[in-house]
DNA sequence: CGGTTTTGACCCGCGC
DNA sequence: GCGCGGGTCAAAACCG
């Protein structure tokens, strides 16, 4: 077959070689089929250069017993090549002399001098059928290149768009949330107006007891509604809170319906009280509601996460021809974090691990990056979809504060039916980027928490803020960064704001793994950080080589161990 | 022997 | 009501 690479020969060369100078030929020198010996094609050549026809040239009519030495010829070589010594002319028929001359046609009298090469012996027979062959195969592999090129293109085309319709649906999200901030607090001014005046003219009525009043009327008896909106109400505009009070009410209601997703499907039956509803457990099927989608490349049957995982199930999704894996945590009886694991159906070498619920329990240093970069999506988003003292978050803050590097890397679902954010770790980022700061714009989603946010750091801290501020804490848990503050050493009973090591680890952490598309290599970086920016005894937690568990050397890279599926 | 994986059955929500 | 699809259960098989 061609191997991409051929003889170019002079054509004055070959036409003097010839003997008839008007000739103008072209040469062209391709291997055969059992890449050993090769053949030399002449075609003629038309005014402009191109191949006029491709037909033997008939022998030359002088045939001369001397070799005529055309010169030293080089090859447009890209790969293994023999080096071409000369081309030389010999008798008709005459076979090749010496070991290191290979065959070529016979009929064209022309004789390839190879030097450099072994002492193959080229055989003329089935030449004719290997030549057709050659053409074939040729005009196939030139067609399927330049079909691979089509659907190159095709791919860059799609991608592009893809990406344009990515960022306009932000920018439209962006703007959209803009205006109903803006439309809520015109609102807001308006109707605290219209109560003024209301007040003035119904001397002795308490516009403090009508709001309690319509707050009795629509509250359900949750506590976490009930603070906020005692909150809200002592903040300003308080009417207009109830309403976004209700209306975020029915948003959580209809987005996490107790006896829908990941929920053990039997706690929701034992509960059958629509009205009364803990908080604990309203605010942990919320949790469970959110899924964080991991997009990562890995030919691994899963990525290691640092967790351990047991798998209870395997179903077949529809529109995806590659199973998709159910796994629970086994690092803690009763750990309610699940995770699913599937190849993405347009590429495979993708795999989507989407994680629901946050961890009971300490996490070791290679688990912790992971979790708290799902966790803190996981709150964020629905820390997006609640009310808080600014009002209706963006989840678009979301995508960039999780990841400052690059806007467009991870995505949040609105028709999924469960909230997701999916993390796309297939891009490669610019590597420093997500050593600067990020735009100022997008760094912190409620900017009267954080002093002067200036990178990575603040970043983190922001995560913390933000997360507590959300009023979303799980009860009876406390939030994954506090997790790795116990892990690091400090006392579970004690709930304070976690050192700074913990932020600014978390935020390298979350940065290096959120930017990194090797995620082995992301991980390890994340741990190193977490090892090395907290000094403490950490290694005391070795996970069972049994599991699907990273290994720590002391030079911090990471072995994964994936056991065949 | 204990933990994990496999895999068919089952449950449940949802759309028609 | 029925079918479909997603998610989970649980018994059997597997494995170190």
């Amino acid at each position: 077959m061609d191997k991409g690479w051929g003889l170019t020969l002079n054509s004055d060369q070959v036409a003097g070689f010839l003997g008839n100078k008007s000739a103008v030929f072209g040469v062209k020198l391709t291997p055969r089929l059992d890449c050993r010996s090769y053949r030399l094609i002449m075609f003629p050549l038309n005014s402009r250069g191109g191949e006029e026809k491709s037909a033997a040239v008939p022998s030359p009519t002088a045939a001369s017993e001397q070799r005529v030495v055309l010169g030293e010829v080089d090859f447009f070589a890209e790969k293994n090549m023999p080096a071409v010594s000369s081309v030389v002319k010999t008798e008709n028929n005459s076979q090749a002399e010496g070991s290191n001359c290979r065959e070529l046609d016979v009929n064209t009298g022309l004789q390839l001098v190879i030097a450099n090469t072994g002492s193959d012996e080229s055989t003329v027979d089935d030449e004719t059928s290997c030549d057709a062959e050659d053409r074939r195969a040729k005009n196939e592999l030139a067609q399927l290149q330049i079909e691979l090129e089509k659907m190159k293109a095709e791919n860059q085309r799609l991608k592009g768009m893809l990406s344009q319709v990515t960022s306009n649906y932000s920018a439209l999200q962006m703007h959209l949330m803009t205006l109903m901030q803006q439309q809520q607090q015109i609102s807001s001014r308006t109707e605290s107006i219209q109560e003024n005046e209301e007040t003035m003219a119904e001397k002795g009525r308490s516009v403090v007891q009508r709001q309690f009043l319509e707050l009795g009327s629509k509250q359900t008896g949750d506590e976490q509604s009930n603070s906020l909106s005692k909150e809200r109400t002592l903040s300003g505009s308080p009417h207009n809170d109830v309403e976004l009070l209700s209306q975020t009410e029915r948003i959580v209601r209809e987005e996490s319906p107790e006896s829908e997703g990941w929920g053990p499907q039997k706690a929701a039956k034992l509960n059958n009280n629509p009205i009364i509803k803990p908080v604990e457990q309203s605010a942990e099927a919320t949790m469970r509601k959110a899924r964080v989608s991991v997009r990562a490349r890995s030919e691994a049957p899963m990525i290691s996460d640092g967790c351990q995982w047991r798998k209870y199930g395997q179903k077949m999704a529809k529109g995806n021809p590659c199973p998709r894996a159910y796994y629970r945590c086994t690092m803690a009886t009763g750990c309610p974090v699940r995770k699913q694991v599937q190849r993405c159906a347009e590429d495979r070498t993708i795999l989507v691990t989407t994680y629901e619920g946050t961890h009971n329990h300490p996490l070791p240093p290679a688990a912790m990056a992971m979790a708290s970069t799902t966790s803190t999506a996981a709150n964020m988003l629905l820390s997006g979809s609640m009310p808080s003292a600014d009002g209706l978050m963006n989840p678009n803050f979301l995508a960039r504060t999780i990841l400052p590097c690059s806007s467009n890397m991870a995505t949040i679902s609105a028709s999924a039916p469960f909230p997701t954010v999916t993390l796309d770790l297939t891009q490669t980022p610019n590597p420093l980027q997500y050593q600067r700061p990020p735009p100022p714009q997008f760094q912190v989603p409620f900017p009267q928490n954080i002093a002067t946010p200036s990178g990575p750091q603040v970043y983190g801290q922001a995560l913390y803020n933000q997360s507590r501020f959300s009023g979303l804490q799980m009860s009876g848990q406390d939030h994954n960064i506090n997790d790795s503050v116990q892990f690091h050493g400090q006392s579970p009973q004690i709930h304070q704001p976690p050192p700074l090591f913990g932020a600014d680890t978390l935020s390298a952490a979350t940065a290096a793994i959120t930017a990194d598309p090797n995620f082995t290599a992301a991980l390890a970086a994340a741990i190193s950080s977490i090892i090395g920016g907290s000094q403490a005894n950490n290694n005391n937690h070795r996970p069972s080589p049994h599991h699907n568990s990273p290994s720590v050397n002391t030079s911090n890279s990471i072995r994964t161990s994936f056991p065949g599926n």
